[in-house]
DNA sequence: GAGTGCATCACAGAATTCTGTAATACCTCG
DNA sequence: CGAGGTATTACAGAATTCTGTGATGCACTC
């Protein structure tokens, strides 16, 4: 039998580096290639054809939400397994949506990297232990349907206004930057506010951090 | 000759695992403990003499920056090697001046890590090229001093207000919360400005998730 | 071509945060 | 014990953000 072929995709080389000694160590799984964001995923399944993709889901360039839509629609037959840093229900039954095979978190052991590498070359489904409780918890809740917003789809000029709100630019200044009106910046603020579903600014810096939109 | 006997502080198992596993192929070194956050080492270190400490500096319970203030008072021989994730000048100079040998970003390469384990090892310093430029740049600018204050320390009351204010409550309901009056709450907010040294609510909650006080 | 989302502009009042200034009291460390 | 840090309270005005409401034009899609 050939050994799984596995493409890592992180951004820190560190992450990658330990991946891949581990799974050097593990009988049947290879890994042969690497990926530092998204857009390499996507440039790498063009010629490459792997077994598994073992990619953490906050990437600078492109993170993993995003790749895994165009997985789906042009490699469905690509098993994904998540690598989160952080327990979001949402975010994994998003991603689950989207056909991802095996969610992980970061933190996670070596026994449990090879019990989902196991289980998705297999054709089953693997989540950590600790999702699957977030999971349960949460499907008890006031929304019986499936689809929530764990990121909202932001449009550019919303997104330069957030990151000169974060950058601590009162309204007046991040409307002389951009040269458009103080009330059109108010507007793209009350916008995210909406689309974040949060009541203040603050919590508009704490879901883009969260996310991964802002640094 | 003796391997050199390094001890490994990381809070996510992956990373912990990884660099296990990379030095394990390094000759004349060995893992011979690992830790989990900085109480951890604290602890090892009362018990084991490692040669090495390779050590996170964002860690949950105790931080390396506070780690290492223990660590420089009762265990001054030890050689520590810090793995960064961000890159920030002032944070390295503090960690220097407490006697770190060795800062490393996590995005580094296996070959980068080697040399560094070297030589510290052999008594010499290592920093990661990145950081060497960032401290270059930053050495000229207005404060000749080194001691900035990277993580300004905050008092608890402090952190129980930085942490609802994260929740998005406003300055009322802090104040309910924790049975104290609207005017208090609002003193707490600007300590946490002058320590952070920004300009509003949006850096300190950017400030507050950077260094890891805030989820 | 109607609908949808995006970007733009506008006004006004309410709510909240920020700044300046002060003062009292407790605790700990030298 | 004094000095310094922390926690507490207080007031007032300026600045900023939030909410409600409405409107226009453009591009893209069904």
């Amino acid at each position: 039998m050939s050994k799984t072929r596995i493409i890592l995709a992180d951004d820190h080389q560190v992450v990658i580096d330990g991946l891949a000694s581990l799974i050097k160590g593990l009988r049947g799984f290879e890994v042969m290639a690497i990926a530092k964001n998204g857009h390499e995923v996507l440039d790498l399944l063009a010629q490459e054809h792997p077994d598994i993709l073992l990619m953490d889901i906050s990437m600078d360039e492109m993170d993993g939400l995003e790749a895994m839509e165009h997985i789906q629609k042009n490699h469905p037959d690509l098993k994904v397994i998540i690598l989160s840093t952080h327990l979001s229900g949402a975010y994994a039954r998003t991603l689950l949506s989207k056909g991802v095979k095996g969610y992980l978190q970061k933190d996670c052991s070596q026994e449990e990297l090879k019990q989902a590498l196991c289980d998705v070359r297999d054709g089953s489904q693997y989540l950590s232990k600790n999702i699957t409780e977030v999971l349960v918890q949460e499907s008890g809740s006031i929304d019986g349907g499936g689809s929530e917003t764990p990121k909202p789809k932001i449009s550019k000029r919303e997104l330069e206004v957030l990151e000169l709100i974060h950058e601590e630019h009162p309204t007046r200044v991040i409307a002389e930057i951009l040269d458009i009106s103080f009330h059109t910046v108010e507007a793209h603020r009350r916008h995210l506010l909406n689309k974040f579903g949060v009541k203040s600014t603050v919590g508009l810096i704490r879901e883009g951090m969260r996310l991964g939109l802002l640094e």
